[in-house]
DNA sequence: CAATTGTGCAACCAAATAATTGCATTATAT
DNA sequence: ATATAATGCAATTATTTGGTTGCACAATTG
């Protein structure tokens, strides 16, 4: 538990996915999440706290409960790499586009 | 390296990830993808081996060589998940404005 | 003040991961 | 036919992961 820390890192667990989607609806206590889940609070604490580490979530205290927030910003580095992706497809397609381009030329 | 198999988990390793974008450039083999990196040719193999079992890339024998392909579609599940999280993150915000806008009411 | 509740943290453990090395296999080239 | 190149597969290993239990500690309740 302890060297790579990042978005992706932090959605590659199922679970801790679902907790993204339940803190997206609205901020929950470790043990309200923890009512959604077979495995025990310390687990799902843990999760809490990768999520915490990567900044996809953050805490807030309210006397002795600790409401985890979602962290919008930091779910676009998702969609920023994806849209990277999606550039340098787009571009092979150009790339390919040019070939068929040209040969259409030759045929002419 | 047996369970979990999905595309979150195929993009968790920032090897996997860099494999992806090059991929997304051009077709290559496991030779010409291990040139652009520190670890063996057999790790990238690996790599390899589980971006094909979540059907992130597919093979494509060329005679003695095999051309990794992006698995477009594949790539799509991740933003389908982004964009349910959005959509659950949007929700919440339209009911902060419904308990504004109620406020509102009732100071008219 | 004592009991209870909500939480984090440490120690521990089984399983999974990422990487290595050493082969076996198939296709090409000489 | 033999050497070489491109690759996959198996065994091994160190590290990371996800989970458990048991505890400590602060805030709340009675």
């Amino acid at each position: 538990m302890e060297s790579r820390r990042d978005v992706f890192q932090a959605i590659a667990d199922p679970t801790r996915r679902a907790i993204i989607m339940l803190l997206a609806v609205s901020a929950m206590t470790p043990n309200g999440l923890a009512e959604h889940f077979n495995s025990s609070r310390q687990a799902v604490s843990k999760h809490l706290q990768i999520l915490t580490e990567c900044e996809v979530v953050s805490p807030e205290s309210r006397g002795r409960e600790i409401f985890y927030h979602i962290n919008t910003q930091k779910m676009t580095e998702i969609e920023k790499w994806l849209e990277q992706f999606k550039l340098l497809m787009s571009r092979k397609f150009d790339q390919l586009d040019n070939v068929l381009n040209k040969l259409q030329n030759r045929k002419q």
